[in-house]
DNA sequence: CTCTCTACATTAAACGTTTTACCATATTAT
DNA sequence: ATAATATGGTAAAACGTTTAATGTAGAGAG
């Protein structure tokens, strides 16, 4: 294993100092041509590479962005897809200000951070926590940039990125209504409802899904409200009670996973959808468009919203934040074929 | 912002050495109970954090792993789940020995690499390349401790860690052959038949089929080599070629996504799964339970093969390297409904 | 010829650790 | 008592950088 080359073997070798090294690497200060040529050469000729670690500690920047996803524990959020595209959408971005991201997931019952300080990362993306997690407390605690995607944190202090998830629900929802649906029943997790204030993006959905009710008049039925995790297993277990609530003709599920559990179960008790049932999702994942039937739900640019993170962050670490503290990207409706026509056509 | 507090500010607030300090941190060398607790103390009080940065540079190890993933470009390979969960099996087996992972996309052509010497990582993982790729050269001439993961490399010095894809893809042949089918399709992928053996996945599983056929007597047709992406597109549309070759009543597809676009496909064209076509895939994604019908596959514990390879490059970096430099994970056979009997079936 | 610029280049301190070699003091063995 | 050995602790160098302050030489101006 030969010695590590540094950069005062490089100066020797090119027989200038190692603050001219230094300056040619990091093309900061003047510097002849001539001697960046010669510097530049002893730099191939020896295979020097810059130690960062070194750097870090004089510069106090690590060009490192953390990046938390709730419980990356096998068995529970992996089976979302969706996560993935966000970590592509992510490390795109950070990489292309060369930055690197360093992965984690946390259990958030222990999860403490000190990872961020230790490593003395510059900055940190939080994905999918809850107004009043201990995990929001923590973070801001740290005093480093940061930035929550999918939380809907009260304190307007903090930097998110949501999707506007209450207008898309709205969408979904009187698009259900225009083709004549009535009772409308939700998947909305397995959450207790006097407490759904705290779940931010499940509450802003829900609001959505009553301001399309409001606007046509319908009254709004709580008994309507199923509550079973927005997992596949989840919305397969949903298709059990859809079936025994009286009247109901769709189901808008708050994820497509658990969508995909619900065609399922209404498969395997012979309800035709969009027939019977109509059935509607969210996320819009690529599988959705292959389901059979394929899956009318509600989609967003999921990429987008790491490119949109990482711009904040980096803005923030640059010291130069936006002003915006908030962004909120546009939710789509893609119509496939799960929803129908439902029993009251002419009502409008 | 409050200055940051170091080593040397809990020494004096102590009425310590450092040295001392860095002893009780690390707990190494001699220092008594007392000294201990009173040190344990002044770094509550002060909230002192270790400068990991620092430490790296003195001690020449970042506690930081990298993991490449090929092109994790968006629309490229996130289209499939598979390797969310076996990063989620890195990440955890790495968070255990308290590591942590930089996470990357690359670029197979312009990626050099340069980061892993540039942030001094421990070592690297590396999933999912190919003989004679760009890739293994650049890495391995790294002399970083690197473990790849499904990719066949034929040198063996390089540590690996792959599933028995032969095996895997031998059983689900043996099985669509047991059930009496005799002229099955294979979707295998994109590529040049006359290169299939610089695929090792591929490669090995098109071995494993070929074992099986001779195994029964059954003449090899390259006619039924499907060669169109194995994504969800791609199985999407080797339905239509499917459909098109005499006497096919099955087809063993090489990943569970492209199976839901080939179950999709036929459903489109009013064939019926198991009736008039079987349908097999690879992987055991957790959605394959839901699809409709269910899938049957070949099944692979994924989130094993990231704590394998991690336990790999972790013995390497500690310097008790395994004295195997090849691990192969069994493969499973999981029947659902996407498979029955062909028009052989008493052929035995 | 001296003075002031300008353009390059260097010196040296600092960043926060770990670790080797060494020094006390207390304990035990002789 | 003396020598040998534990035990607990320290001083100082080193890791590979960046950067502020400083130096030097040559060019043009007076």
């Amino acid at each position: 294993m030969k010695q590590e080359v540094s950069i005062v073997d490089v100066a020797r070798e090119a027989g200038v100092s190692i603050a001219t090294v230094s300056n040619v690497v990091n093309g900061k200060g003047r510097v002849s041509t001539k001697t960046i040529q010669k510097v530049r050469k002893v730099i191939d000729e020896l295979g020097y590479t810059p130690n960062l670690p070194a750097r870090n500690l004089k510069t106090k920047r690590t060009d490192l962005i953390g990046v938390v996803v709730p419980t990356m524990k096998p068995g529970r959020l992996q089976d979302n897809p969706f996560y993935w595209d966000l970590l592509a959408g992510v490390e795109e971005g950070a990489r292309d200000r060369s930055f690197h991201i360093i992965l984690t997931g946390i259990d958030e019952a222990t999860e403490t951070f000190s990872f961020v300080k230790e490593r003395r990362l510059d900055g940190l993306i939080v994905v999918g926590t809850n107004e009043g997690s201990q995990a929001v407390q923590r973070v801001t605690g740290l005093g480093v940039p940061a930035v929550f995607i999918d939380s809907y944190l009260k304190d307007s202090g903090l930097y998110q990125v949501n999707l506007d998830d209450r207008q898309g629900s709205y969408r979904a929802t009187s698009y259900l209504i225009e083709q004549g649906h009535r009772r409308i029943a939700l998947l909305i997790g397995d959450i207790p409802m006097e407490r759904i204030a705290y779940y931010g993006v499940l509450h802003e959905r829900w609001l959505g899904y009553r301001d399309a009710l409001e606007e046509a008049g319908i009254p709004y039925d709580p008994r309507l409200m199923i509550k079973l995790p927005t997992s596949l297993a989840g919305g397969y277990k949903a298709a059990d009670q859809l079936v025994e609530l009286p009247d109901v003709t769709a189901i808008f599920s708050f994820s497509d996973v658990s969508a995909m559990g619900v065609l399922k179960g209404l498969k395997e008790k012979n309800k035709s959808v969009p027939g019977e049932y109509s059935v509607i999702g969210f996320d819009n994942l690529f599988m959705s468009e292959y389901t059979s039937p394929s899956l009318t739900t509600v989609s967003q640019n999921i990429i987008e919203k790491g490119h949109a993170a990482v711009r904040m962050l980096l803005n923030q670490i640059d010291g130069e934040p936006l002003s915006e503290r908030r962004i909120v990207l546009p939710a789509g409706l893609v119509v496939r074929e799960t929803t129908g026509p439902g029993p009251h056509q002419s009502s409008e």
